[in-house]
DNA sequence: ATACAAATGCAACAATGTTGCATTAAAAAA
DNA sequence: TTTTTTAATGCAACATTGTTGCATTTGTAT
């Protein structure tokens, strides 16, 4: 016996699906209208991190958020989220650019294990309205 | 008549010079003893960041560090860093990778205002004791 | 239906960061 | 030098984020 299936859990999930960007505990918490504890919602975001369900990211303002694995590599050891976070400053959006390639270099004695990029600035959506 | 000099605000300065690593307030306070609030580390990096002494970062953990700015272009309006911190786990030192190259590329209506780059892993320091 | 243990609730705690207001102390003006 | 101005600091209070221990609830296997 592993997981269990509860209906917090479910809507947490349904969050996610909907929202297609990065969440926060207490942007789930908002959305749950304090029917739940919000040590319960940082459970299941850490429980679904480690089943490889969500990737936990650091925003550009230090806050901890959470997004849906897509198109993860889930090999042992090898669950890599290495694509730009971008921060709308205008709709406070992190929504995860996984097509965007990024390159950089280090100097080969630094050893690598994962990496956590946020670029700054304004979201489509919000450069058209302005 | 503007900025005042002052021997919190000079031994804040100095810290950095010998630390050549990126500082959070609570390690600055450290080394004050506790002989200065910790509201005024915080006033003072805030106003070093604004004079474009310092510049601030996110760090991997989602806490705000601030570093010296070297290389840094001072022209108006573009004040950037754009390089990477790396993180070590090991130290849990935060050191600017100046000399690193980053390439990334965003669709085009993305207006890019800054980055936070880091990258998670072991530094040169700790992988040579290992 | 019963038993086990995963999931949740709750209280308490620590750390980070911010704000308002009183006080202190640089440095300019007298 | 003394006085005045106000930047800088101290302090109390507060908000938010995140964690931990323990009791309780509730899936689910038996």
């Amino acid at each position: 016996m592993k997981h269990r299936k509860t209906r917090t859990q479910d809507f947490v999930l349904e969050e996610f699906q909907k929202a297609d960007k990065a969440l926060s505990q207490s942007e789930i918490l908002k959305t749950l209208e304090g029917k739940v504890n919000r040590v319960t919602i940082y459970r299941i975001m850490d429980r679904f991190e480690s089943q490889g369900i969500l990737h936990k990211l650091i925003d550009g303002e230090g806050i901890a958020k959470y997004a849906l694995c897509k198109d993860c590599k889930h090999e042992a050891k090898s669950h890599h989220h290495n694509h730009i976070h971008f921060n709308c400053t205008n709709c406070h959006e992190v929504t995860c650019i996984e097509q965007a390639p990024i390159q950089y270099e280090l100097p080969k004695e630094y050893l690598i294990e994962k990496i956590n990029f946020n670029v700054i600035g304004i979201c489509p959506k919000c450069t058209i309205k302005d």
